[in-house]
RNA sequence: GGGCGUUUAGCUCAGUUGGCUAGAGCGCAUCCCUUACAAGGAUGAGGUCGCAAGUUCGAGCCUUGCAACGCCCA
């Protein structure tokens, strides 16, 4: 290293270097030990795309935390990773691939579609990695984790597994975006929405018993509807509760014509009012009767569920009507005929039926969207299918086999804090549940809410309880099945049986025979306690299954080996040929020689075993993140030492998605919270209060600032900009770069790079003068006002700093050392410095050493490069500095937090050194307004006496250097000395600024102070003459209003008198 | 529709249990390339704290209403 600094802020110099020296030195590296522990696990992100603005705030706040902690002593685990983000990630490959090979997921085998998302996945991972070093995150990269590595995969099969045993996950019904003809599940991005011409069929449903409204007799209703071949499945029609006809039909029946089903008339909000005059199409267009299909309609749906609907599914996959998946009354002749009919083909022949029977009132045109598939373009159906759930509010039966650790601590937790916060539970029948909700106290949503309302876990800002309480208190089950092929694939096996029994045994209890046999052959392979099997079996399509849920690796393979043996050797053929097949020969490599034995038995009552195709939710994994980064299932020391952590960083989108998912799989898993703060910054907004995207092109590349103004600068700015407001905005530029490159950039981070500079610099100056440096324990600082006040300008900084950095402030972190820095160091004690050292004084030197010591210190979480650099240089030219007297550490991410030493805090030293301030100022602006070159030295004369006076006297040198003067008197009975005189008046004292001046500017400028000050008087008398203000306002206000008022009366009278001199 | 947030200098924002003659940075104006720094220094101009009412000795801060903008949920 040079012995002395460039002289200008070279970010580009020096932060690869001072990353790899914490490298080496494995100063991030975590291991469970001794001691106090701190530790947080990073919001893995995407591999979808390169961290923006967002993800650079989110890191910087992070690692401010981590070095912080890491410097106070403690055992601190900053946990790394990235998350395969499921959907968002399959689909940017889909579009990648589309658009260069023109291929689609679908022309691929899974396998090798799989292999395409994991190459994207190595890329971009490897690029996330790079941008947090680039930011200088200190991150435990030896523990980097991927939400879909071994040991995540690992505890993603456990939790499935355990939740399974436990009957908390189940499968259900779900409306999704079906394909008929390709038939396949499309995500929603899949879906094409066209505007297409269509009609308005206006429908009129006979009612059971005629009604009288407003002396008319009504005999029907009518329905509008774009879909008529769905009445096949109405199971209600619906009218808005204000709607006046509400009150007479409601509870009313109609017959459902074709089908002949008697369906109920309700009443509900969604339904749309009729209003021809409306500027909504869809009020003009209505009838103010809605028919209700919850299988064939997502809003439909919704209604079905707050009114308990049955849900008749009248199609089949292929889009034609069906009544073999749901439609059981499909009695009536004019139904049977529609029965085969292509959902269009049913369409015309329901219209015409309506027509001939005259109960077709109207057909309007209509103009609407339409969702169509993107690959057969073919119009989506909403389509009934079966998901896996997790059940949030059902209350716990934990199954003996969730014996862990974890489960027991749950157990215990929840008996212990129903009976220790009484208060907050209720009964509501058997149940125990949170008062004024539903949530059972033992469900994974009440266990999720008990933490929040007990106190353990914390939001900062706190008003995000309410979103998170709010969400988890109206939560419904979380379904947890994705039809997607990037993510962990569901770990359960249909297995099909045969109710016609091929053995011997005529027992009449089937499944319960074949669930044995099963049983049996898991025993035998030893796997019992790794698999689960769902009782009772479940009827799908006319085909029997038992669903088993594997939770170890070689349990799935068992039952893929089992899965590929059935398939190939159908129970109809009687012999396997054991050799011809590779399945065969690995089942009794793996599994030993008698299990083909097994599976010979077991097919005769099995005719398949297929894994799920279905991926899990991302959040499922994600959920599981402060555990399994961590090891769990395995009760490992890095859990034990660093489980919960202390605090989650993230933004408020979602506290609801992420952050409960985490404290539900937390507390059941492992039997505590996964974290006490949660703390959720805000989100970075353009400068006209829009989101940062892609397609808007108003996104800022981190990597960018880091080039341009460098990391600690881009981590500065951003800390800076850190308030306790939802939303902050950062106005973006685009520019060209000299070489030709266009990039985003803010303004904003000059901030940060002005800052660094002046850092640099400072510590370049302060570094030039240390030749010669004594012993801090040998210099007699006490005899110094200036040495005194920034002594105690530093306390009162390492004061503020710490706090604010325990109460996650980060703004009041960043400007608190700004005003240190800039305003206490550079402005005032440098330059006073400056004149005391070039007189041969020595005692600054280790003033500034000790200065600079602790600012790096206190500057390093914030800006980790610059402040290294700087310490590696300071070591070598004071290696031993300040008060302990010992060298400096090596390292300054490892050096000490420093401690506030209350005695050095000083409030008189720091008034004092104010009044100098004051009076240093008001001679500089004589200067500027009295248009003094700044060359020339002028000469002060001052009137005062006593304290006052005994401070100028003792500061003469510094006044004289900071105010340029040549010379400096004070005296108790000091007159203006000429009419060119200016006056300046502080506390305490008048001082008169010898033959510089302009009359009128003079009497400008007196002018204005006195307004100012008179304005001041006018408030204060204001007060003090009130009565009210005497008697009411505390005392210690009323002899602050006194004091400032006779100060400001000293001083009016000061400036008055000048004035009239003039 | 329900919940939350924002509105303070031209711009971006502070203002933590009400005590304010309302602050910072940028920008602006004047002067200064003074041997750490022009990415700098000195000095200054700039605000009836969105609007209206209320509580209080005292309101940028608390209450109510209104307006505009934004986010989340349904």
């Amino acid at each position: 290293m040079p012995t002395q600094l460039d002289p200008v802020y070279d970010p580009k110099r020096f932060e690869a270097a001072a990353y790899q020296l914490w490298e080496q030195a494995k100063s991030f590296h975590a291991e469970p030990g001794d001691g106090e522990k701190y530790s947080i696990v990073i919001p893995p992100p995407n591999v979808t795309a390169p961290l923006h603005l967002g993800h650079a705030l989110n890191n910087t706040l992070q690692d401010i935390l981590i070095r912080w902690q890491r410097m106070t002593g403690k055992a601190t685990l900053w946990m790394p990773g990235t998350d395969h983000a499921g959907i968002a990630t399959q689909t940017v490959v889909e579009k990648r691939i589309l658009a260069e090979e023109g291929r689609r997921r679908t022309d691929f085998a899974r396998e090798e579609f799989v292999g395409r998302v994991q190459a994207w996945k190595d890329e971009y991972e490897a690029r996330i990695v790079g941008q947090l070093k680039a930011m200088g995150c200190s991150c435990d990269w030896d523990r980097r984790r991927f939400t879909m590595d071994e040991m995540c995969t690992r505890a993603v099969r456990a939790a499935f597994y355990q939740l399974f045993a436990d009957g908390l996950i189940y499968r259900g019904k779900r409306l999704v975006n079906w394909d008929p003809a390709t038939q396949t599940v499309l995500a929603d991005d899949e879906v094409e929405h066209e505007t297409i011409k269509g009609f308005f069929w206006y429908l009129r449903y006979p009612l059971v018993e005629g009604a009288e409204i407003d002396g008319k007799r009504v005999e029907w209703v009518t329905v509008a509807t774009t879909r008529p071949e769905t009445m096949l499945g109405d199971t209600a029609v619906a009218i808005n509760p204000r709607d006046p006809r509400a009150k007479t039909l409601v509870g009313r029946q109609v017959r459902l014509p074709i089908v002949g089903r008697i369906i109920p008339i309700i009443a509900d909000d969604y339904v749309v009012m009729s209003d021809p005059t409306s500027e909504d199409a869809k009020a003009r267009f209505a009838t103010g009767f809605l028919k209700v299909t919850p299988a064939h309609d997502p809003n439909d749906w919704e209604i079905g569920r707050r009114h308990n609907l049955p849900v008749i599914n009248v199609m089949a996959p292929d889009g034609s009507i069906s009544d073999k998946h749901g439609w059981t009354d499909a009695t009536e002749p004019e139904a049977q005929n529609l029965l085969g009919m292509d959902r269009f083909e049913a369409r015309e022949a329901i219209v015409e039926y309506f027509r001939e029977e005259g109960l077709l009132e109207e057909v309007r045109d209509y103009e609407h969207e339409v969702g169509h598939s993107y690959r057969s373009h073919v119009p989506i159906e909403p389509y009934l299918s079966d998901q896996w759930y997790i059940a949030v509010k059902k209350p716990l039966a934990l199954s003996e086999r969730s014996e862990s650790k974890g489960i027991v601590n749950c157990k215990l937790q929840i008996a212990n804090w129903e009976r220790e916060h009484a208060e907050l539970v209720e009964k509501q029948g058997d149940l125990t549940v949170l008062k004024g909700t539903d949530v059972p106290v033992n469900s994974l949503a009440g266990m999720a809410l008990m933490p929040l309302l007990d106190g353990r876990l914390k939001f900062v800002p706190d008003r995000y309880a309410n979103t998170y309480r709010a969400w988890l208190e109206n939560l419904r089950d979380w379904p947890i099945s994705r039809q997607l092929w990037w993510g962990h694939r569901i770990p359960v096996w249909s297995i099909e049986f045969s109710q016609a029994h091929h053995g011997k045994e005529a027992d009449g209890k089937r499944p319960e025979h074949v669930a044995n046999e099963m049983r049996d052959f898991f025993a035998k392979r030893s796997v019992t306690t790794q698999v689960e099997l769902r009782w009772p079996p479940v009827l799908v399509e006319g085909k029997w299954f038992f669903h088993v849920s594997a939770m170890t690796p070689r349990a799935s393979r068992l039952l893929e080996l089992l899965g590929k043996v059935l398939k190939h050797h159908p129970p109809d053929k009687s012999e396997l040929m054991h050799e011809m097949w590779d399945e065969n020969r690995e089942l009794r490599e793996e599994f030993g020689e008698e299990s083909l034995a097994g599976v010979t038995k077991l097919r005769e009552c099995l005719n398949g075993c297929q894994q799920d195709p279905d991926v899990l939710d991302t959040w499922f994994s994600s959920g599981l993140w402060p555990i399994s980064t961590m090891g769990w299932p395995e009760e490992t020391p890095l859990l034990k030492a660093f489980y919960p952590t202390s605090v989650l960083c993230t933004a408020r989108e979602i506290i609801t998605l992420w952050v409960s998912r985490m404290v539900m799989f937390g507390q059941y898993f492992r039997g505590d919270i996964p974290f006490a703060d949660v703390y959720i910054h805000a989100m970075i907004q353009d400068g006209e209060g829009r989101k940062m995207s892609k397609s808007l092109g108003n996104g800022i590349d981190p990597l960018d600032i880091i080039d341009s103004h460098g990391a600690d600068a881009l981590r500065y700015t951003l800390a800076a900009m850190t308030t306790e407001t939802q939303d902050v905005r950062m106005p973006v530029e685009h520019i060209k770069l000299p070489d030709g490159r266009e990039m985003n950039s803010s303004p904003k981070f000059d901030i940060g790079r002005n800052f660094c500079n002046k850092l640099w610099n400072a510590s370049r100056f302060a570094m030039m003068n240390l030749e010669a440096l004594p012993a801090f324990g040998d210099i007699d600082w006490r005899g110094n006002l200036a040495d005194r006040w920034i002594l105690s300008r530093l306390h009162s900084t390492i004061r503020d700093t710490t706090a604010a950095l325990a109460a996650y402030r980060f703004n009041d972190l960043a400007s608190t050392l700004y005003r240190f820095m800039w305003d206490d160091l550079c402005d005032w004690y440098l330059e006073i410095a400056k004149g005391r050292i070039n007189a041969g004084e020595t005692a600054p030197k280790a003033i500034l050493a000790y200065v600079l010591d602790g600012l790096l210190r206190l500057l390093h979480p914030i800006a980790p490069f610059i402040t290294e650099s700087i310490w590696q240089h300071l070591n070598e030219v004071a290696p031993s500095r300040g008060p302990a007297g010992s060298a400096a550490e090596k390292l300054l991410i490892t050096a000490a937090w420093p401690t506030a030493n209350a005695d050095w805090i000083d409030a008189a030293v720091e008034t004092q050194f104010g009044l100098l301030q004051d009076l240093i100022r008001s001679i500089r602006q004589v200067r500027t307004t009295h248009n003094v070159p700044p060359a020339r030295e002028l000469s002060v004369l001052v009137r005062a006496s006593g304290e006052p006076a005994a401070l100028v006297g003792a500061n003469a040198g510094l006044i004289r250097s900071q105010a340029r003067l040549a010379e400096l008197t004070v005296r108790a009975d000091a007159q203006r000395p000429d009419s060119k005189a200016a006056t300046v008046v502080a506390a305490g004292l008048a001082a008169f600024v010898a033959d510089v001046v302009d009359v009128p500017a003079e009497r400008a400028r007196l002018s204005k102070e006195r307004q100012t000050v008179a304005k001041g008087i006018a408030g204060a008398e204001g007060k003090l003459n009130n009565e009210k203000f005497l008697a009411k306002a505390p005392p210690e206000v009323v002899a602050s209003e006194k004091q400032r008022l006779s100060e400001m009366k000293a001083r009016l009278e000061q400036i008055e008198k000048a004035l009239g001199e003039l």
